[in-house]
DNA sequence: TGATGGTGTAAAATATGTTTTACATCATTT
DNA sequence: AAATGATGTAAAACATATTTTACACCATCA
């Protein structure tokens, strides 16, 4: 699954550490999302799109991958 | 997290199996998920959503548990 | 009564997501 | 040149999601 999350992120000025901090993540999680190393839970990702200020349907590119 | 998945399953006159079948997960799987047993993965969200002609952001009451 | 469909539940196994620690690279600053 | 901040990555440990098998209860229908 595709996400915006650093296309969002970099619009907010936000760092990959910081963008991690106030999620109550660690880096490495957002990291790997953003590379697609692996897809977040979903409360996850409600935090992300909240704290990005976007709701998850526009955070989240939902291919045909179902 | 709360959500609305047996209320828009009924809604749709679809059984915890049909739904389960529609989105290719166990039946186990919708059930625990309507009583709150744990959170779906993102894609299953999405999959969910979709089937039941709703969005993430609707299916899914995102409390103050963040 | 016996069969059927829908639902709730449980344990064990497997798959996926997250943390921690650690190291590497690159760009910028002092 | 050394320090700093941002990013990429990896392995081990741990947490959570999902499947499979199985059984139970209830309602309806043959």
């Amino acid at each position: 699954m595709q996400n915006r999350i650093k296309e969002f992120r970099e619009k907010k000025g936000l760092s990959q550490g910081k963008l991690a901090d106030l999620c109550n993540v660690s880096r490495q999680t957002i990291n790997a999302i953003e590379n697609n190393k692996y897809d977040p839970s979903l409360q996850l990702a409600f935090k992300l799109a909240k704290t990005l200020g976007v709701t998850v349907d526009n955070l989240f590119l939902n291919g045909e991958e179902n």
